[in-house]
DNA sequence: ACCTTATTGAA
DNA sequence: TCAATAAGG
C-alpha cells in the first residue's frame, strides 16, 4: 500500500501543469489541501477582486477534483504564522507523512514555508518543497555568479537557459476512483470580481491562452501600447492565482509561432513573461525588497510631498489630465489596468504628484484583481527610478503626449471619462479650462511644466550610499 | 519602456 | 511656421 501523498496548493491553482500534483502522484493516491489566511491577505493588501477570483477558482478546483475522486480540503486559519501547526495537526489526523508544495519568492511566504518545513520534518513528515513555478527556475546569474541587475542581459541569459531546459507541460492528474460528493466550499473571505471578464474556470483560462496566441501574438508588438485595443492577453488575474501554468503557456507560444513559421524565441508576448521571472527571482537575492525598501538606497533619501488632496484625487481619477483619469478609473472599475497606462499612472503619482511610490504600490495591491507582490512592486520602482533597471530619474511621462501617441482617437478615453464624451479629438487630451468648466471635468491638480522641474530637482545630488 | 530645448535648414 | 536632429536632464 502506497503513502497517501498531500499536495499544498497556493499560489498555483489549477491542475493542468503541476509540477508538485504530478510528481505526487506519481508516487501514490494523492489528497489536495488549501489554507486560507485571510487576516494575513488583508495585511498584504491582496484585493477583494483577487480574493473573488481565488474562492471562484478553488470552487473549480474542489469541484474537479471531486470528479476525479481526489479528496480536497480547505482549512482556514489568521495568518501565516499559525499555518505550520495546522497543517501539521491535519496530517496527523489524516495519517499523512508526504507533503509536497511549490515555493514562492516573497520573505513573508519564504518564512512561512521554511516554517512548515521544520515543524513537519520534525514529526517525520517528508517535505517535497519545489522550486518556484517559473519558466526558469534555476539561478540565472552573470559570469561573476552575481544576480542580474539589469533586464536586457537577464533576458538573453534566460532565453539561453530555456532552450536548454525546455519541459513539457504536466499532464493533469488521473482520476483516482469514484466520484466524490462536491461541497460547496464557504470562502467568508471572498469580495466582488468582474467575472463576466475573468470567469473563475481553468478551461476557459486555458481556452484564453490558445485563442490569445492564435490571433493576436502576431500583432502584439504592433498593437500592446494602444488601451483602447483588445491586444493584450489580459491573462494576468490567471497568473496571479496561479490558474496558467508557465510550461502551458510556452507549450502554447512555441505550437502558434510554428503555424505561422516564426520563431518562438523572438516573440515579445515571451518577453513579458519573462519579466514576471525576474521580478520573482529577485526577492530572492534582495530581501529588502519585500521590506518596502527601495532597491537602490541613495533614493531613499527623496523628500516626498504630502498631499492627500493629489493622492486621493489620483485613486478617483479625478486628476484633470484625461488619459490618468480614464486608467484610475478602469482600475476602479474593473480592477484591471492596461500595462501602459500602469506606467503613466505610476509616472504621475511618483513624479508628477511626488508622491511615495509606496502609496501606489499599495492603492494598486488593494485594487488589481492581478495584483502580485514581485511585479506590482518591480513596476513601481522602476517608475520611480528607484529599482533594478529603473528609469532614469529624469525620464519622466508626458501624459498629453502619452495620449495623444497611444489613444489618438481619445477612444479610451471617452470610454472611462463620460463627461468628456462630446469633446473633439483635437481637445480631447488637455481640454481647455472652460470646456472643462461646461463638462464638470477637473482642472488639473498639478502643472506640468513646474512639477516635471520640481521632481529632477528632488532626484538630482541625493548622496550616493 | 522619455521629454525638453536649442539649432538648423527648408517651406 | 515646422520637421529633423542633437544634447542633456
Amino acid at each position: 500500500m502506497k503513502a497517501t501523498q498531500l499536495v499544498w496548493l497556493r499560489n498555483d491553482l489549477r491542475l493542468d501543469d503541476h509540477p508538485a500534483l504530478a510528481l505526487a502522484a506519481e508516487q501514490g493516491p494523492i489528497q489536495v489541501v488549501f489554507c486560507a489566511t485571510p487576516e494575513q491577505w488583508q495585511q498584504h493588501d491582496e484585493s477583494p477582486a483577487k480574493l473573488g477570483l481565488r474562492a471562484a477558482v478553488l470552487q473549480d478546483i474542489a469541484d474537479r477534483l471531486a470528479q476525479l475522486g481526489i479528496p480536497f480540503h480547505l482549512l482556514e486559519v489568521d495568518f501565516f504564522t499559525d499555518v505550520p501547526d495546522e497543517l501539521l495537526k491535519f496530517c496527523q489526523q489524516q495519517n499523512i507523512s508526504e507533503l509536497w508544495f511549490q515555493a514562492e519568492t516573497p520573505l513573508d511566504e519564504q518564512r512561512r514555508d521554511q516554517a512548515v518545513n521544520n515543524v513537519l520534518s520534525k514529526a517525520n513528515i517528508n517535505v517535497h518543497l519545489l522550486a518556484e513555478d517559473l519558466l526558469v527556475a534555476l539561478p540565472v546569474k552573470t559570469q561573476q555568479d552575481e544576480p542580474f541587475k539589469v533586464f536586457t542581459p537577464y533576458y538573453r541569459r534566460w532565453l539561453q537557459i530555456l532552450e536548454d531546459i525546455q519541459q513539457a507541460p504536466y499532464a493533469e492528474p488521473k482520476p483516482q476512483g469514484k466520484a466524490l460528493k462536491t461541497d460547496l466550499l464557504k470562502c467568508d473571505w471572498a469580495g466582488e470580481f468582474r467575472d463576466d471578464l475573468w470567469p473563475g474556470n481553468e478551461q476557459k483560462a486555458l481556452e484564453r491562452v490558445s485563442a490569445f496566441c492564435e490571433i493576436k501574438l502576431d500583432d502584439y508588438k504592433s498593437q500592446r501600447d494602444f488601451p483602447s485595443k483588445p491586444a493584450t492577453s489580459t491573462l494576468s488575474p490567471y497568473l496571479a492565482n496561479g490558474q496558467l501554468g508557465p510550461r502551458r503557456l510556452l507549450a502554447t507560444i512555441q505550437f502558434y509561432c510554428g503555424e505561422a513559421n516564426r520563431d518562438w524565441r523572438h516573440d515579445d508576448w515571451l518577453r513579458e513573461l519573462a519579466w514576471r521571472d525576474f521580478y520573482k527571482q529577485l526577492l530572492l537575492y534582495f530581501p529588502r525588497l519585500s521590506m518596502g525598501k527601495a532597491f537602490k538606497p541613495e533614493t531613499e533619501k527623496v523628500i516626498w510631498r504630502e498631499d492627500e488632496a493629489g493622492f486621493k484625487a489620483w485613486c478617483e481619477g479625478k486628476t484633470g489630465f484625461p488619459i490618468v483619469d480614464a486608467a484610475m478609473r478602469q482600475l476602479n472599475q474593473t480592477g484591471w489596468m492596461h500595462n501602459r497606462l500602469r506606467m503613466i499612472t505610476a509616472s504621475f503619482l511618483s513624479k508628477l504628484l511626488l508622491l511615495d511610490w509606496r502609496r501606489g504600490e499599495q492603492y494598486f495591491m488593494q485594487t488589481l484583481i492581478d495584483g502580485e507582490f514581485a511585479a506590482n512592486n518591480g513596476g513601481w520602482q522602476w517608475s520611480a527610478s528607484t529599482g533594478v533597471d529603473a528609469a532614469p530619474y529624469f525620464r519622466i511621462f508626458n501624459p498629453t503626449l502619452q495620449s495623444e501617441r497611444y489613444d489618438p482617437q481619445g477612444l479610451f478615453i471617452k470610454r472611462f471619462v463620460p463627461e468628456l464624451k462630446d469633446v473633439p479629438i483635437k481637445q480631447i487630451h488637455n481640454p481647455p479650462a472652460d470646456l472643462r468648466e461646461q463638462c464638470g471635468y477637473p482642472q488639473p491638480v498639478v502643472d506640468y511644466k513646474q512639477a516635471r522641474k520640481d521632481a529632477i530637482a528632488a532626484f538630482k545630488d541625493l548622496p550616493k550610499d
